[in-house]
DNA sequence: GGAAGTAGGCACCTAAAAGTGCGTAGGGCA
DNA sequence: TGCCCTACGCACTTTTAGGTGCCTACTTCC
């Protein structure tokens, strides 16, 4: 008996619309790069350190260590830099190297790959830069109009 | 007694850094736009629609009722797309109008700022198209390597 | 011979995001 | 007359990203 067929209709279309999402590439991209040091790993490979306030951060990439990484991303824990590290790895966006020296190192470099998504990323970076105040006004006057 | 000199450093850095993490726009950006319905949202108030696979969306934007983005955005649940479209709102970009029609009704349209971003956001969606494939090629094979 | 660096692995915990379900108040409609 | 539509609000639960702490083996330095 269908009592409610429109409710039954929305929710074929939801299911529909679930597995859409699943495999739609932007949602992925998004899933990717909204990680929290996902950025910011991409920036210090990309040479675009975020510790130099003044520059315009157009470096070449460059391959670093992980002892590096760490030093440099002074706020994440190990097990995070390594669980992103190792995922960007299997995407293809950094590669990792072991170098056999006295006390093993490991060094971490931009893909091919990698390097246009850090391109990509930095016009995310510039747009932010140059539309970021209005957002954080509008929010000010949004909350003090609500009070 | 300074039995940890090099553990203190680091720590310091490490509240520096996050709160250089706090204040930076790239970041309030990622945090922005990664929520699971802001994209979606934004697409289809600028009209490009996920649901037609052929055209290239480049339509103008449009407004749109409460219940017709329920509809469009066939999973969202009714919270989450009033939530979502009151911190849009909040921020600036979009905006709300109450219509008292017969059944009051509430359009969302984007505003200025919302088209800018929308635009950033179809530069990502073309990266995503262009390279997503070969993203998740890299993570089969390397899936299948580990093996 | 203990501290520190080398690059992590493993287990547990928390906090935030997202989902679920139920209610509203007024009206249309079969 | 009892259900559905409008656009939500509120409370509860689930999921998961991220954080913390403790471990490894080996080596060098003081």
């Amino acid at each position: 008996m269908a009592t409610t067929t429109a409710a039954r209709q929305r929710a074929q279309s939801k299911v529909e619309y679930d597995a859409f999402l699943a495999a739609c590439p932007s949602r992925e991209l998004l899933n990717r790069i909204s990680g929290k040091w996902v950025a910011l790993i991409l920036a210090a490979l990309g040479s675009d350190g975020p510790h130099r306030p003044g520059d315009d951060c157009a470096g070449e990439p460059r391959s670093m260590r992980y002892s590096e990484l760490s030093r440099m991303l002074a706020g994440v824990s190990q097990k995070m830099l390594t669980q992103t590290l190792r995922s960007l790895e299997r995407d293809g966006l950094v590669s990792r190297a072991v170098v056999p020296t006295v006390p093993i190192t490991v060094t971490y470099e931009l893909t091919d790959l990698g390097i246009s998504l850090h391109r990509m990323i930095r016009g995310l970076k510039t747009w932010a830069e140059t539309h970021m105040d209005d957002v954080i006004a509008n929010r000010a006057t949004y909350d003090t109009r609500a009070d």
